[in-house]
Parts: structure tokens; sequence; C-alpha cells
RNA sequence: GGAGCGGUAGUUCAGUUGGUUAGAAUACCGGCCUGUCAAGCCGGGGGUCGCGGGUUCGAGUCCCGUCCGUUCCGCCA
């Protein structure tokens, strides 16, 4: 007999015998007769064990909340009085006429009508087979699943091929730290997990499949955030004979093709671009988030001139930037909240955060536009009034067009820090403030620099990766400037968030050796690392280029939910461990001993 | 590596300036009611206050250390 599903369950199956699997949900006794909600993947039903039918009413009897039965019976409009649509159990239920007890459960460690945060993640993830149960989770992962099939449905039909790659592979110099994995067969040597299968994907441009793609679990042993785990996955692609224009338009229409079937999500066509220094210009960061109004203001010229050392020697330092951030109506801004956000920009480095209040405005010529100020010193309030003159005051107000009531916070330091502490402070003022809107703003970044200066390694390093192209225009500075060298890469950054990123690739192996050399890295010792890539951009490598979206950040996003770790059955925990399985774990000696290895362990604490 | 927040019943939490026997809700067990669906009413069991040390006549509360969870900085091409 088949089994039914009880969210399929509607009045036209009255009269209908049905077997139903599921777990309980509930169990009520009442006027005799036994009430058991049954829930299934589908949905629940409340199914009626009568005392007249003594063999599925005694089970019924010992039913327990998350028992597991299946049922057979029969399909019934509820008694008159007793339906109320509103109730998710519905207008009909299911007479039993047979239950079979298929398994107990001990009570549970919390209940699975409980939201997501009304449970410890502790708890959450050492009992993470329940947690997945509750509803929630069951939606996230099933709307995660929608994603990746919704994303396989549109790239197979444009001819796409679906291409595994190693999960054992090499160690690389660049990038994220490696997780290892120590071969036995070649004892000492070690594999390392992929951060990414982005050589592999070019080398299968090289051997002309010209478009590829892959839902490629990624790994990274470097420290977790809200948003980032050891394991990740991502949907990997690359494609032939493209450029910038032709990667960034498919992507976007994929995008937001997924979006609108899996969320009904209403994304731009196009989607915006935005260049990179537009965006560190105007929001402090690479992934602006565009819900937010709020931008900064450029006051660096303004204050060169200024006696107050504070903001006139960043203004003079080539390196250096003095920015404002208009806070509309934040005039109402207490001084606990102020010295609050003083704190918060001084994790990005910030050493203070001047402000001015705007009390009333006074037009630059002098003129009162809304009271009868006389001067615009007496309109602000401010501890740093004294130290600028009317002119810079005047500059201010007219560059962040402040009006009465609006508060404007200063950042003055090394560029990179102003950017950070006024990028974050921005975020953090417009969700305190209620000042993000609703929606979906993405956004593509283009025109990255090749190339980032590393200060405490003292080189340059790539942005994005080794393999990117840098734009032809600029590839005769990588060596006279490498700084002022732009990248054929792009961004896709949605609310804030980075969701994937791509570049046009080198396909010629003398460019690619020349920016391997940028990096620091001779001729000999790409041969050793990067041999295998630079060998087949000899043979015939096509132009080509591709991208990757976090997989686990947009079924977050669709998902609404904070953390990746609410669209991934097992997470692990910040100190990456899984509370489940408790992994890591020791190994016994034989296994050590095959692997010619040997384990100089630090003596821990008692975890208990 | 650094900063913040948290750890008290199975679970989620409260616990005053340090003071008698550490409470509530929910879950669990029993009884009553009996067409309920977050059922209701009555009763019951349930605690290494994360762990270790210290201060004190006395510590859930104060101090030090440590472990765990989480958010952020560093890190993450």
């Amino acid at each position: 007999m088949r089994t039914h599903l009880s969210g399929q369950l509607t009045p036209n199956d009255i009269g209908e015998r049905v077997t139903l699997a599921g777990w309980v949900l509930n169990r009520r006794d009442h006027g005799g007769v036994i009430f058991i909600d049954l829930r299934d993947r589908s949905g629940r039903v409340q199914v009626v064990a009568d005392p007249d039918a003594p063999e599925p009413f005694a089970i019924a009897e010992q039913a327990r909340n998350e028992f597991v039965l299946r049922v057979t019976g029969t399909v019934r409009r509820r008694p008159e009085g007793t339906v109320n649509a509103e109730l998710p159990t519905g207008e009909i239920e299911v007479v039993a006429e047979r239950i079979e007890l298929l398994g107990r459960a001990e009570p549970l460690p919390f209940q699975m009508d409980m939201a997501d945060d009304e449970i410890s993640e502790t708890v959450r993830l050492k009992y993470r087979f329940l947690d997945l149960r509750r509803p929630p989770m069951q939606s996230a992962l099933r709307l995660r699943a929608a994603l990746i099939s919704e994303i396989r449905r549109f790239l197979d039909a444009r001819d796409f091929v679906d291409i595994e790659t190693p999960i054992l592979t090499r160690s690389t110099p660049e990038g994220a730290r490696d997780y290892l994995v120590p071969s036995r067969t070649h004892p000492g040597e070690f594999f390392a997990l992929p951060q990414s299968p982005q050589l592999f994907k070019q080398l299968l441009m090289v051997a002309g499949f010209e478009r590829y793609y892959q839902i490629a679990r990624c790994f990274r042993d470097e420290d977790l955030r809200a948003d980032r785990q050891p394991e990740f996955t991502q949907l990997d692609v690359e494609m032939s004979f493209v450029d910038e224009g032709d990667v960034i338009a498919l992507m976007e229409q994929l995008i937001r093709e997924v979006f609108k079937r899996t969320a009904d999500a209403d994304l731009p066509d196009p989607i915006p671009r935005m260049p990179y220094a537009e965006a560190l210009a105007r929001y402090g960061s690479d992934r602006p988030d565009l819900r937010i109004a709020l931008e900064l203001t450029d006051l660096t010229d303004l204050m060169k001139a200024v006696e107050f050392k504070v903001f006139a020697a960043p203004a003079n330092d080539p390196a250096g930037r003095v920015a404002a951030l208009k806070v509309p109506g934040g005039g109402q801004l207490t001084r606990a909240q102020i010295d609050h956000y003083t704190e918060f920009v001084a994790q990005f480095g910030a050493r203070g955060l001047a402000y001015i209040k705007v009390n009333e405005t006074v037009d630059a010529d002098g003129t009162a536009t809304d009271t009868t100020t006389a001067t615009i010193r007496d309109g602000l309030q401010s501890p740093i009034l004294k130290f600028l003159p009317d002119d810079a005051l005047a500059g201010i107000l007219k560059r962040t067009s402040a009006v009465r009531g609006d508060l404007i916070f200063f950042g003055a330091d090394q560029a990179a820090v102003v950017n950070d502490a006024l990028g974050a402070l921005r975020l953090e003022v417009a969700r305190d403030l209620g000042l993000v809107e609703p929606g979906w703003k993405p956004v593509w970044v283009v025109d990255f620099p090749l190339l980032a200066w590393n200060e405490d390694a003292a080189r340059w390093e790539a942005q994005h990766h080794p393999f990117t192209a840098p734009r032809a225009q600029d590839i005769e500075l990588l060596e006279s400037d490498p700084g002022k060298v732009r990248a054929r890469a792009y961004d896709l950054v949605l609310n804030g968030r980075e969701a994937g990123g791509g570049s046009i690739r080198i396909h010629d192996a003398a460019l690619q050796r020349r920016v391997l050399n940028a990096l620091g890295i001779d001729d000999a010792q790409a041969q050793t690392e990067f041999g295998f890539l630079l060998d087949a951009l000899q043979y015939g490598a096509p132009p080509h280029g591709g991208i990757a979206f976090g997989i686990d950040r947009l079924a977050a996003m669709l998902a609404g939910a904070d953390s990746i770790r609410d669209v991934i059955a097992f997470p692990k925990t910040q100190r990456a461990s899984c509370l489940l399985t408790e992994a890591p774990g020791d190994v016994d000696e034989g296994q050590l001993r095959e692997l010619g290895l040997a384990v100089k362990k630090p003596r821990t604490g008692d975890s208990k």
C-alpha cells in the first residue's frame, strides 16, 4: 500500500482509505478518544483513535511526542463545530483503523515548535538531527536544494558541463591556509583540500570544455564568521571565448532567474555596476550595501588648510583621507550612543570619532535659513567646533547638505582606516536607526586593482587571485607601478554581502609568469608551484573567464538567515569543531605510524 | 592572536547591596476534565549554578585562571 502525504489530503479525499507515516507532533485525549497530530515531510493531519477500535487505541495511548507511527485509516470530515480552517489540521481528520509503532522517542532536548533563536547554538548543534526536524530548518534546507536545482536547470539548458575536480589536491602558496591530508603512500607528503577548483577549471578550458560548472565543496583553514565556514559550497563557473561583459550578462541572468523562481524576488535588469574606487569613496567598502542611502562625503581637500592637526595631517598625507558621514536625524543621538559608536569604530583602527550636531542651519553667506541664528557656528554643537574656521564649517555643511537635526561623524586617518571605520559605522548606524530599506540591492563592483600591497609581508599580493588578467592597457604598469594595474575582475555584491566574484583569466603563459614575478614568485618557483598551469597555457589555451558564487551565502540571504549555519545541515562551531560527531578527534597510534606521523599535542584543559 | 556578550532544572530564562531550603515557564510523570489542536485544572519528580582556584563566618552573586558557545577585529587571493 502506498504511503500518502498528510499535506496533500483535502476534503476531496473524504471516504478514502489512506496510509500515513510520520512523527507524533502532539497527542491529546478528549471525549474518550485520542487525537494524534501526525507530521510528515509534507505537512500534518490529525489522527483520531476511537475506543471502538481497541487495537489502534491501545497503541495511540502509548504514543508520545516524536514517536514514529504508521497509520492506516479513513479520511472523514470533522464533526460539526470542530472545524477550524485557521488551524493547520484543517477540516478533515483520519480515523485510525490500524496504528503501527515504528519507533519510540525519549523526551526531546527542545521542542519542535521553538524558533531558531529560542534554542542555544550548542544544543542545536549537538542535537542537529532534531534541530533539522524543526520546520524552519526543514524549509531552509529545502530552499537551498531548490536554489541548487534551479542553478543546474539554468546551466544545463545552456550547454554547461558539470565536471567534478579533485578533493585531494596540491597545496599552493597563495591564498588561505590549506587543510592538509597526509599521504600514506608518500610518507611525509601531504595533499591539500581545494580552496576552490580554480586551476582545474582553467585546465578544463584548455581541454576544450568551453562551458563548465560545478557545485563544488571548498575548504579554507581560517577563522570562522557568521558567513564563513571551514568547508563551504560554491557554484563554480568557467567559460571560454568570453569577456567580462559576457560573464556578467549571463550570470546576472542566472541570479535573477534563480531568485525569481526560488523566492519570487525581483532583481534589477540590468544589475548596476560600480567601479571599486567609487565604492570605497562613497561607501567606504568594496561591498556596499545599497539598501542604505547614507554615503560618505569626502572632505580631504577642504581640510588641507585648517590648523586642526587631527584633520589637516591626514588631509595632507597622500595616503590619508578625511571624510564625513551625515546621519539624518542623528541629532537625537545621546552622548552615550555617540560614545558607543566611538568604541565601535575603534575596532577598525580609528583613534576617535569627531562629530558635529546641527541644531540650526545658516546659509554660507550668513543668512539664517530656518532660524534667527546669527552665524553658522552658533547653530552647531561639537567638541571640535573651536578648532575649525567658519569657512571650513560652511564647506562641511554645504558638502554634506546637513540640515537642522542632523549629525555629522568624521573620519580622519589613513584612507584604509577611514573607509573601514566609516564604512562599518554607516552600516551600524543605519541598522540602529532603521535606515535599511527592504528588498534586494545587487551591484557589480568592477575595476578592482589587480594587486594590493601587503604591509606585513612587504610585497604585492593578488587582490583576487594570481590568475586574474590585468586590463590590456595597464599591463605595461606591472613592473613600474603595480598598484595602478586594474584587474578584469568583478564581484556581485548583494545587500552588502559578497555573493560571488570572478574574473577573466590570464591565458598566456608569458603574461602569467610576469604577473607571478610581480607577486615575488620567480620563474623557478612558478614552475614548481604552478608548472602544470604554465605548461597547459602553452598548448593552445583559449581566452577564458568565470565566476564563483557562494551557495551558502545565497541560500542564507534567500532564507533570511543571519548565519550560513542555518542553511548548512551539519555546520562547524566557531572553533571549527562539530558538536554532533565531536570532530576533529584523536586517531590511534597505528594510523599515525602508517602515515609516518608523530603528534606533539599541547595538553588542553578540561572541556566539560 | 585581540575585544564584546553568554554558560543556573531536559530546554529557555529570573535570581536584589554576598545571607535561611536556588525559582518561573515549558518539557517529563501521575490524577481530574473530556472534540482537542500552544488544550485546561490539580499534584509530583527533576540542580556538580560550565570547570578549577581564591577572598569571606558565608559565593549562583566578588576576584583570578580555564573550557565551551556566539558576534566582531586580525585572518579569509
